[in-house]
DNA sequence: ATGTGCTGCAA
DNA sequence: TATTGCAGCACAT
C-alpha cells in the first residue's frame, strides 16, 4: 500500500531560519525578501524531494495562548521581530495562498500545537508526515511514520528524524526529549526549567529515571547532593516547564486534511507576486510545480521559404497584417557591404521564414520586402530596430512607421540590466525559453556563419524572436504606461533609433595617411622612451606590465611606494607625478604611456577600424547600455578622443569632413549646471546664469566671498572642482582627494558653497531622502533609475547610493535634453532637404557635416534645436564653431 | 580562449 | 572615498 504523504512546515521557524541565514536582498523599490525567497527556495526543494499529496504551512498569530495564560511570563523578553524581517511575513502568506498552500493558523494555539494535533491525526490515518521547522523541540513529535526535518546549517540542508535518529542522537526517546526541556529549560522561551541544569546532566538525569515524574518521586536517588538540592527547590518549575515544553497533539480546531491537498496554484497571481518581489528564477520552478509551465497562445503557422516567387508572394499575404515583426540577419559585420542572409517576419497570424542563401536575385526579393517595411499602414516593430535599419539600408529600404522595439521599451523599464537580450524578455515575460544568438551560432573561435547555420535551426530562431517580440510588446508596453514613459519612448528614444542609425551609417571621415604618419612618429618616440627607460632602469623589462614597472621602481630603484593596489604597487600617473624629482626615469615613463595610449589606442585602434569600402569609420552608437539615459559609443569609441593636451588633441586632426563640407560642432555650455539649477531652483544659481557669467568664477567668488574680479586663476579651478563635485554627488573626501587638499579644507569648501547655494544643498537632501522613500530617482523626462544601494547595510555601498540619487536626475536629465535635440536636428535637416547630416555626438555635443553652401542654415537650425530642445528656468546655451577637421572645429 | 585588474581617455 | 562610459595590455586560469 502506498501510503499518502504530508509536509507540515512551521512558517514562524523557517522564515525565521532564512532571514538570519540569506544575506539581505532587496527588490529595486527597497522590499525586503531574503526571507521569503529563501523559504521559497526550501518549499520548492520539499516539493522536488518529497512530492507531497498534501502539505500545509503552520503559523503562529498574534492572540495569548494558553501557555500565556498559565505561565505570565511565556516568551517574555523575547526580542521583536526585526522590522525587515516582519514586513516579509504578510508579503510571504499573500505567496503562499497564491500556491494554493494551505495555512495552518488558529487564534490561542501556537504552530507547533497545530502541527503536533495535525501530525497525530495524520499518524492514525496511515500516513507518512514530514514536519519541517528549524526548531528541535518538534522532535518530541518524531515516530516510525512522522519524520522531522531540521534545518541546519543556513536553510540548504535537512536533517531528517524518525524516532530512532533521535534515539540515536540524544540517547532518549521523542517523548523523553519533552522531560528534557522540562529540565534544560529555554532562553528563548523564557522556560525556566531547574537552574544548574544542561544538557549534560537532563540527559543523564532522564536515562536514570526516564521521566520527570519519576524523577521527583525518587530524588533520594540522586547521588550528588547539590544536585538534588537544586532539584527539590524547583520541582514546581521542573513540572510546569515540561507542561509548557509539551506540544498539544489534540487542539479542539477542526481542519479538513482535504483542503490541505496539494493543488495547482493561480498561475497569474503566482507569476505576478513572483515579479512585484523579483522571484524571477522562481518563476520557472513553481510554475512548472504548478503544472502550467506553457501557456496556451495562439498557433501561429509558420511557413519557410526558400525560392523566389514564394518569397515574392509573401508581399501579397503581408500587405493587409497591421503589424509585422522583423528580423534580419546578415553574413558579416561590415557596414554597407552586408547581405543579409535571411528574414522573418511575424504577424499576428503567421510567421514567414526567408532563407535567401540560395536565391541568387536578391534585389527582387529586397523589392517586395520594400513594399511591406516602407507601407504606410503596416506597423513595424522589433527588438533592436537599429540594426534592422542598417541591414536594410544599404537595400535602400528604409523602415517606415517603426512604433515599438522591446529593447528599448525595457531599458526605460529599467536601465540597470546588463542585457536586454530576447531570451531574457522572453524568460522574464513570457515564461518561456528561446534559443538566443549564442546557442544558434556557437561562442567564441567556433562560431559559425549565417550561411553555414542549419537551415531548420535557424527557422526556429529567427521563429522563436518574431513570435517573441510580437507577445512582448503588450506587456512592456503596459509598464511603460504605467511608469509615465510614453512621453520619453515614443517622442524621443523611439526617434533616437533612427537617428543613431543614421549616424552609424554616415560614418566619418578619417586621413589615412595622416594617421599613418602619426604611427611612424609615436612609433619612433616610443623606441627612444623605451632604450632610456632601460638604460636608466638598468635592466630590460616590459614597460606595459605595472607589476613589473613596480619592481624596478619600488624595488630595484627604491622609490618610495606611495600607493598600493590589490595586486600590488600603484604605478598610475598621480603616483608618478609625485615620484618626478626623485628619479629621472619617470618623466620619461610618464611620456612613454602617454605615447602608448595615443598609438595603440587611437592610432593602431582607428586604423584597424576604418572601414576599406567607405574609408570612414562607422563606430556604433548604444542607446541601451548606460545606467543614467547617455548614449556609449563602441568600436571605436568616438566619445573619449583626447583634447585636453596638444600631443593626444593632434588626433582630431585626422578626423576630416569630407570634399566640399565642413564640420559645424556645437557643445552645450554648462548643461548640466543649468540643469541643477533649473531643478534645485536656486536663485543664486540661476542668476549666474542669468547673467551669464562664467560659472566657475562665479562659483569662486561664493566660496571665497571675494568680488568676481578678484578672482585668482587657484580659486577659479578650486571652484571649478567643488561644481564637478556637485554634479557627481559630493563628498568631502573625494574633493580633497581631487584637489590634493585635507579632508577637512574640502569639507569647508562644500560648507561654503552649500551655504551661498542653499537650494541646491535643499535639493540633495530632498533627492536622496525622495529616493529612499520611493527606492527611484527620476530625470525632467520621467526615466528612472532604481537604487537598490541606499538599502545596503554597507556604508560604502549606502554612500554609492546617496550620489547616485543626486546624481542621476542631473546627467540623466541632460541626456534626455541633448537627445531631444537630436530628433530635432535629424528631422530640422530631412525637412529642409539639406545635405547636411548629423554624424557624432558626444554627450554634451553635437557635430554636423554640412556642405559650405548649407554652414549658414544649418548653423541656425543646429543652434535652434539644442538652445530650444527644452524650456529650462535656466535658458540653454550652445557654443558652436566651424572646421575642416575635428581638431578645428572646436 | 576567457576573465580580471590596472591604466587612461572623454563628458 | 566623486558620475557615466570604452579599450588596450598583462596576467592568471
Amino acid at each position: 500500500m502506498i501510503k499518502d504523504r504530508i509536509v507540515i512546515i512551521d512558517g514562524n521557524s523557517l522564515i525565521n531560519r532564512a532571514f538570519y541565514a540569506l544575506p539581505p536582498l532587496v527588490t529595486k523599490d527597497g522590499k525586503y525578501t531574503n526571507a521569503m525567497y529563501g523559504f521559497l527556495t526550501m518549499l520548492s526543494k520539499i516539493y522536488d524531494e518529497y512530492d507531497p499529496e498534501y502539505i500545509g504551512v503552520a503559523f503562529d498569530l498574534k492572540a495569548p495562548t494558553f501557555r500565556h495564560k498559565e505561565y505570565g511570563d511565556y516568551k517574555l523578553g523575547r526580542k521583536k521581530m526585526p522590522p525587515e524581517l516582519a514586513e516579509q511575513m504578510a508579503p510571504l502568506k499573500e505567496i503562499l495562498d497564491a500556491l494554493n498552500v494551505y495555512r495552518i493558523e488558529a487564534e490561542g494555539f501556537e504552530a507547533d500545537d497545530l502541527i503536533g494535533t495535525l501530525s497525530k491525526y495524520c499518524e492514525k490515518k496511515g500516513m507518512e508526515s514530514l514536519i519541517v521547522t528549524g526548531d528541535k523541540d518538534a522532535l518530541q513529535l518524531a515516530s516510525k511514520t512522522t519524520k522531522i526535518l531540521i534545518t541546519k546549517k543556513g536553510i540548504s540542508n535537512l536533517a531528517t528524524y524518525d524516532d530512532d535518529a533521535v534515539f540515536q542522537e540524544y540517547e532518549v526517546t521523542p517523548l523523553q526529549f519533552i522531560d528534557l526541556k522540562g529540565l534544560m529549560g529555554d532562553k528563548s522561551d523564557n522556560i525556566p526549567g531547574v537552574p544548574g541544569v544542561g544538557e549534560k546532566t537532563a540527559i543523564k538525569l532522564i536515562k536514570q529515571f526516564s521521566s520527570i515524574e519519576q524523577l521527583i518521586q525518587n530524588t533520594n536517588e540522586i547521588v550528588a547532593d547539590k544536585l538534588r538540592e537544586k532539584i527539590e527547590a524547583h520541582i514546581d518549575d521542573a513540572v510546569m516547564s515540561k507542561r509548557l515544553a509539551t506540544i498539544i497533539t489534540n487542539v479542539p480546531v477542526e481542519i479538513e486534511l482535504e483542503s490541505l491537498r496539494k493543488t495547482e496554484g493561480n498561475y497569474d497571481q503566482i507569476v505576478e507576486l513572483f515579479k512585484r518581489y523579483e522571484f524571477n528564477s522562481l518563476i520557472n520552478r513553481f510554475a512548472i510545480q504548478t503544472n502550467k509551465a506553457t501557456v496556451e497562445k495562439r498557433e501561429k503557422i509558420t511557413h519557410r521559404i526558400t525560392d523566389l516567387d514564394s518569397m515574392i508572394k509573401v508581399k501579397d499575404i503581408i500587405k493587409d497584417a497591421k503589424k509585422v515583426a522583423i528580423k534580419s540577419i546578415t553574413e558579416e559585420n561590415n557596414m554597407l557591404t552586408d547581405k543579409i542572409i535571411c528574414i522573418s517576419m511575424a504577424t499576428d497570424k503567421d510567421i514567414f521564414f526567408l532563407d535567401l542563401r540560395a536565391i541568387d536575385d536578391h534585389n527582387s526579393v529586397m523589392e517586395a520586402i520594400k513594399d511591406i517595411l516602407e507601407a504606410d499602414n503596416i506597423e513595424i516593430i522589433g527588438h533592436d530596430i537599429k540594426k534592422e535599419i542598417i541591414h536594410f539600408a544599404p537595400y535602400n529600404i528604409n523602415l517606415k512607421n517603426i512604433v515599438f522595439d522591446t529593447m528599448i521599451g525595457e531599458y526605460l523599464i529599467d536601465s540597470a540590466k546588463s542585457t536586454y537580450g530576447i531570451k531574457e524578455l522572453t524568460t522574464f515575460y513570457l515564461n518561456e525559453t528561446i534559443m538566443d544568438e549564442e546557442e544558434l551560432r556557437g561562442k567564441g573561435k567556433q562560431q559559425l556563419k549565417p550561411s553555414n547555420i542549419d537551415s531548420l535551426k535557424i527557422e526556429e530562431y529567427m521563429c522563436q524572436h518574431g513570435n517573441a517580440v510580437l507577445e512582448l510588446t503588450k506587456p512592456i508596453m503596459e509598464k511603460i504606461i504605467n511608469l509615465d514613459l510614453q512621453k520619453l519612448y515614443y517622442d524621443v528614444e523611439l526617434p533616437l533609433t533612427e537617428v543613431l542609425a543614421s549616424m552609424e551609417i554616415e560614418g566619418i571621415k578619417v586621413d589615412r595617411k595622416m594617421l599613418e604618419a602619426l604611427k611612424i612618429e609615436f612609433g619612433d618616440k616610443i623606441d627612444l622612451l623605451t632604450k632610456d627607460i632601460y638604460a636608466l632602469a638598468g635592466v630590460d623589462f616590459n614597460i606595459n606590465s605595472p607589476k613589473q614597472l613596480g619592481e624596478v621602481l619600488f624595488e630595484k630603484l627604491e622609490l618610495p611606494p606611495i600607493k598600493k593596489t590589490k595586486t600590488g604597487y600603484s604605478t598610475n600617473a598621480e603616483v608618478l607625478e609625485k615620484l618626478i624629482d626623485r628619479h629621472e626615469i619617470i618623466p620619461k615613463i610618464l611620456e612613454y604611456r602617454q605615447v602608448t595610449k595615443l598609438k595603440s589606442t587611437y592610432v593602431d585602434g582607428l586604423l584597424s577600424i576604418i572601414n576599406p569600402i567607405t574609408e570612414r569609420i562607422h563606430s556604433s552608437f548604444n542607446q541601451t547600455v548606460t545606467t543614467t539615459g547617455r548614449i556609449s559609443s563602441t568600436e571605436p569609441n568616438l566619445q573619449n578622443i583626447p583634447v585636453k593636451l596638444e600631443m593626444g588633441r593632434r588626433l582630431r586632426k585626422v578626423f576630416v569632413a569630407k570634399e566640399g563640407y565642413q564640420f559645424v560642432d556645437a557643445d552645450y555650455s554648462q548643461i548640466e549646471l543649468r540643469v541643477l539649477a533649473h531643478i534645485s531652483e536656486d536663485v543664486n544659481l540661476l542668476d549666474a546664469f542669468e547673467k551669464d557669467q562664467d560659472i566657475h568664477t562665479r562659483t569662486a567668488s561664493e566660496i571665497f566671498d571675494v568680488p568676481m574680479d578678484e578672482v585668482t586663476s587657484e580659486m577659479r579651478s578650486g571652484a571649478k572642482a567643488v561644481n564637478f563635485g556637485i554634479v557627481y554627488g559630493i563628498s568631502d573626501f573625494g574633493l580633497g582627494g581631487n584637489l590634493n587638499i585635507s579632508r577637512a579644507k574640502a569639507k569647508q569648501y562644500i560648507e561654503s558653497y552649500l551655504e551661498k547655494y542653499s537650494n541646491v544643498k535643499k535639493y540633495m537632501t530632498s533627492s536622496v531622502e525622495e529616493a529612499k522613500k520611493k527606492g527611484y530617482v527620476l530625470t525632467l523626462m520621467n526615466r528612472r533609475r532604481y537604487l537598490p544601494e541606499l538599502h545596503s547595510s554597507n556604508f560604502n555601498i549606502r554612500s554609492f547610493g546617496e550620489r547616485i540619487a543626486m546624481n542621476t536626475p542631473i546627467q540623466g536629465s541632460a541626456a534626455d535634453i541633448i537627445k531631444i535635440a537630436m530628433v530635432k536636428v535629424y528631422e530640422s535637416l530631412k525637412k529642409n532637404n539639406l545635405k547636411a547630416k548629423l554624424i557624432l555626438q558626444v554627450h554634451d555635443e553635437l557635430i554636423i557635416e554640412a556642405p559650405g553652401d548649407e554652414l549658414d542654415i544649418v548653423e541656425k537650425l543646429l543652434k535652434d534645436c539644442m538652445e530650444n530642445a527644452i524650456e529650462l528656468k535656466a535658458q540653454l546655451k550652445a557654443d558652436l564653431s566651424f572646421g575642416d577637421t575635428w581638431y578645428d572645429a572646436k
